[in-house]
RNA sequence: GGAGAGGUGGCAGAGUGGUCGAAUGCACUGGUUUGCUAAACCGGCGUAGGGGGUAUUCCUUCUACCGGGGGUUCGAAUCCCCCCCUCUCCGCCA
């Protein structure tokens, strides 16, 4: 959510930036309007709760001398103010809802460091990592390898739940677990964060708190309880650990020595793709669950940035350590995901694909996630101050499975396994069917 | 699912219609005293929002908030209704 008294003091600076996010520029007028109008009427209706609280005050005080015809007299005439307050508090209401309905809407501004542009086409490759590997044969796509070692049957995963459903096989529903589980040390082990297993579904404050909610409703898987259509829309499956886990301190207020906070966590994430339809395919690399391990940081605003280049380096160690292509994107300020304030997308190069794929996407999201979910935290000068969020894949699973197979596959038809990933697979080749 | 108990400030815990934003204790914090530490004593110490003071961070004033929402009343932490959550016991269950 954005600052509403940042808006009001540079309403010049809000339009621009909120134009480059590719929203129109004249929302924020549109705020500062519905923020106007309800101030009026908080002030109004505050005098005359002030005045009402007054005339109590001496109604209390004459039945106490029990002069009971003043009091009556003082009460009538109260009576009436009582009226108008409620009059005026249901106007309040209405200007509340309206004011807060735009704001949950508009998305974060960018930092100063974003490149601007409409879309992925002005984001900014800053990091190239190895070269695409050299085959001397011709490599194959990773459906043709799940099919041909049978890590992956695609077709009874699809009998079971309908398309973009995966059933891991023998050797690869090895691989996947092995793969949680390295990254899962990797982090916990290597880079400090705090292992953390969230529930797969939340309630829809937690999806409002991230910036899912409203504006990716219709993107949300939402559970009904058994035959009961009253709870549905109560709670979600989570499209990303970072929903339950970002929202982990959501209403409370950090003592200062308490940041930074480090969070991993693996989860599945359920994805509707609506509108996506056409443009999955067969395969792994669009789906509607995959799995991922998420890094969530909660750190004081001054280091927010710092941070950031170091998720993003626990996130590219996962590649580099997996001996793996990739590059990483700044995205451009008409890329970004809703939250974000800044994020860099890794992309890892597959073979067979003969293109990069989205593995990993770290943002900082500034206060935008802590001011929706009410995270503060007390500084020690006094005053509570919001955190900074941050968020990064550190990856997800299935597009790293189809990079790591591809990239990995030998001649012979065998794959040879990074050597950090080997004790945990206990194999160091998936051997050829 | 059945029965009961309960949700008050960072924590513990009073408060059953007005003088209660809320006793008291603990924690935290400023100070005095003290050779150091400790103790004792004095003071401060919730959150959000509106107005004013050239001021987001200081001062001042007002308003709201005692799980959430509605109601009664001149006035609600306190009375009434609905909902949510927690705990205990029973049943069921991985």
């Amino acid at each position: 959510m954005l600052d509403i008294k940042y808006i009001r003091q540079e309403p010049d600076a809000a339009r621009e930036r909120l134009a480059q996010r590719g929203e129109e520029a004249g929302k924020i007028d549109e705020l500062l309007a519905l923020d106007e109008k309800r101030r009026g009427i908080v002030t109004e209706v505050e005098a005359l709760q002030a005045d009402r609280n007054a005339a109590s005050k001496e109604i209390g005080a004459l039945m106490g001398q029990g002069n009971k015809e003043e009091a009556e007299a003082k009460k009538a005439e109260t009576r009436e103010l009582g009226d108008r307050i409620d009059a005026l508090n249901t106007q309040k209401n209405e200007a509340d809802e309206a004011f807060n309905n735009l704001i949950l809407t508009l998305p974060n501004l960018a930092h100063a460091s974003v490149p601007v542009g409409p879309d992925e086409s002005a984001n900014e490759e800053i990091k190239v990592h190895g070269d695409k590997p050299a085959f001397d044969f011709e490599p194959k796509g990773h459906v043709d390898l799940c099919d041909a070692l049978g890590l992956i049957d695609f077709e009874r995963g699809t009998k079971l739940s309908g398309s973009g459903f995966l059933l891991y096989t023998g050797w690869g529903a090895r691989l996947e677990r092995a793969m949680i589980q390295y990254l899962l040390d990797l982090h916990v082990h290597e880079h400090d964060y705090t292992e953390v297993s969230p529930p797969f579904m939340v309630q829809a404050e937690c999806m409002e708190g991230v910036g899912q909610f409203p504006k990716f409703l219709d993107q949300a898987y939402a559970v009904q309880e058994g035959l009961d259509g009253e709870t549905l829309g109560k709670r979600y499956l989570i499209p990303t650990a970072e929903a339950p886990v970002a929202n982990l301190h959501r209403g409370e207020i950090l003592s200062e020595t308490d940041l930074p906070k480090y969070y991993c966590a693996y989860s599945p994430c359920f994805r509707a793709e609506a509108g996506a339809a056409g443009v999955a395919t067969r395969g792994m690399i669009r789906v509607h669950q995959f799995d991922k391990v998420e890094l969530i940081k909660v750190v004081k605003p001054e280091d927010g940035y710092d941070e950031l280049e170091k998720m993003l380096i626990n996130a590219e160690t996962v590649l580099q350590q997996l001996g793996l292509h990739y590059r990483v994107l700044a995205l451009s300020s008409g890329d970004m995901g809703f939250a974000a304030a800044k994020t860099y997308d890794i992309e890892v190069w597959a073979p067979g694909q003969g293109s990069y794929l989205e593995v990993s996407s770290v943002s900082n999201t500034e206060d935008f996630q802590a001011r929706r979910m009410k995270t503060r935290f007390k500084a020690e000068q006094g005053g509570n101050q919001l955190p900074h969020i941050l968020n990064g894949s550190g990856v997800a699973l299935a597009r790293l499975f189809v990079a790591l197979i591809e990239t990995h596959q030998r001649n012979d038809g065998s794959i040879k396994i990074p050597e950090p990933l080997q004790p945990y697979l206990r194999a160091d080749t998936i051997p050829a069917a």
